[in-house]
RNA sequence: GUGGUCGUAGCUCAGCUGGUAGAGCACCGGGUUGUGGUCCCGGGGGUCGCGGGUUCGAGUCCCGUCGAUCACCCCA
């Protein structure tokens, strides 16, 4: 028996942090079912083969395994848990494809796990809520442009700061390479996102490094230092004097991306031609996500459009999804202490219990607010009423009950203000602020 | 996976060049025959992350390991 100890990158949150975290799965799950999503679970573990096929590095997937299997029988040794939500909804849709309706928009909130090193922000396992839309053969591209708003709406709906989407096409960087007469365009793209972090000195030397001529490490350069909240960054991207078909369709999606942001939520996209991220399946649009504040924890809602991750034999189902990071944010918001919860319990009435010959009185009076729809405990002995409002307030419930003696009405008293007044269990109503922890935002 | 930094009570930390653990807050009890958050008095709690080594003696030095964190890598 080893002793006790946290396992790094698998998070727990204490009671009051798990409040949080369900009121964001909730608000996240409404808004996604606003816009029509369908929920969907799927299995945690994917076979091996379908986990890696797209280019994953195997490192990342943990196996599964059963303890007594025999070393040399190989037939479950192939099953691993999924790193991401798409590849198994990928999956999912190849299987089902006869039962569902395209296009097919569907939610999926679950966990996933990577083996990678832990660190502030990134976890092992941890909480994704994916939306993901697929269409049978094609894909219209204003589903791209759609994406972003669900997701910022959902983010809007919960107490964090104000999210920054930022877009690109992977066909703009890869039309643009090309028309550079650039080979290894995944090596430079790799390198130009790292443009905020080393400069664009430390940029030109890797891509110099890379074989890069001079010539192409500037305009790749002028290419990554664009950014615009509309539509202006094709123009930006012309004076570069590069041509190529696969730049002109993505400088035309990336356009029709940012322009429909701005009529719903100005603001919230931003064409950034230097990111590049995503798992490598991507083939059109990619999202990265800031929150003001909360940069240095990453990308916390990334996604973006891919075109081959399923398709089987002439069947091809082209999709795009956005994953919001729901671990990281908290794990963010909690490390910055950016969010409370006014209460660490669902309890909003403790009834107090004056001797325990009258606790069945009090399980009585609970019963009646519970059925009423009020989150009650009854104390848990019957020490001086002292300290059971200490009990309640402890836990940051806001009402004590005090069933009336000798024949006197009962009265409830909110701890917070020390009101107390008569009251009635079967009429009685706390404000309906109370009747669920809230959850606030403390930053600026 | 590679390299750096850190790891003392629930929390924040102190502990000088090695000599047998401390503060504040929190918690518990009492003052308050029973309605809290102030105040006063008292109390419990640490094998100094874990394992090994050096030493007469280690929280303090060395190695390993686990955990946290930063950079790289990659990503939610």
């Amino acid at each position: 028996m080893s002793k006790i100890m946290p396992l790094s990158g698998f998070p727990e949150w204490l009671p009051a942090q798990r409040i949080v975290e369900q009121r964001f799965l909730e608000r996240i799950q409404r808004t996604f079912e606003l816009y029509g999503f369908a929920s969907l679970d799927t299995r945690a573990v994917e076979p091996l083969d379908q986990l890696l096929r797209k280019g994953e590095t195997s490192k990342e997937v943990y196996v599964l395994r059963r303890l007594q299997a025999d070393p040399n029988d190989a037939s479950d040794a192939s099953l691993g848990l999924h790193f991401d939500l798409t590849v198994p909804f990928a999956r999912f849709v190849l299987e089902n494809a006869g039962k569902l309706h395209f296009p097919f928009r569907r939610y999926q909130i679950q966990k996933v796990w990577r083996g990678e090193r832990p660190a502030a922000g990134r976890y092992r396992e941890f909480i994704q809520a994916d939306i993901d839309i697929v269409d049978r053969d094609t894909l219209p591209a204003h589903y791209e442009a759609e994406l972003p708003l669900v997701i910022g709406d959902a983010l809007a709906g919960l107490p964090v700061p104000k999210a920054t989407i930022l877009v690109n096409n992977r066909k703009v960087l890869q039309g643009f390479y090309t028309g550079a007469g650039i080979e290894d365009a995944e090596a430079v793209m790799r390198v130009l996102d790292k443009l905020d972090k080393i400069g664009p000195a430390g940029v030109t030397a890797e891509l110099a490094a890379l074989g890069v001529a001079e010539s192409q490490a500037k305009l790749c350069l002028a290419l990554a230092e664009i950014s615009a909240h509309d539509a202006s960054f094709v123009d930006e991207v012309g004076k570069l004097g590069v041509s190529d078909p696969l730049l002109e369709e993505g400088l035309a999606e990336l356009a029709a991306v940012v322009e429909a942001a701005n009529e719903h939520s100005p603001g919230l996209c931003r064409a950034e031609l230097k990111i590049a991220r995503g798992l490598d399946y991507y083939t059109g649009t990619v999202y990265e996500t800031q929150l003001a504040g909360l940069e240095r924890y990453g990308s916390l809602c990334s996604g973006g459009r891919y075109d081959n991750l399923a398709e089987s034999g002439n069947d091809r189902f082209p999709g795009v999804g956005l994953s919001i990071g729901v671990s990281r944010l908290l794990g963010a918001l909690f490390g910055e202490n950016a969010v409370t919860a006014s209460r660490s319990v669902p309890t909003v009435v403790v009834v107090a219990v004056a001797a325990e010959e009258d606790r069945r009185a009090a399980d009585r009076i609970a019963a009646t607010l519970r059925s009423r729809g009020i989150a009650t405990e009854v104390s848990p002995n019957a020490a001086k009423f002292g300290k059971q409002i200490r009990f309640a307030e402890r836990r940051g419930i806001p009402y004590v009950w005090f069933p009336g003696q000798d024949g006197a009405g009962d009265t409830v008293k909110d701890i917070r203000s020390g009101d107390q007044v008569e009251a009635a269990a079967g009429q009685w109503n706390p404000p309906s602020s109370d009747l669920h922890p809230a959850v606030e935002g403390t930053f600026n």
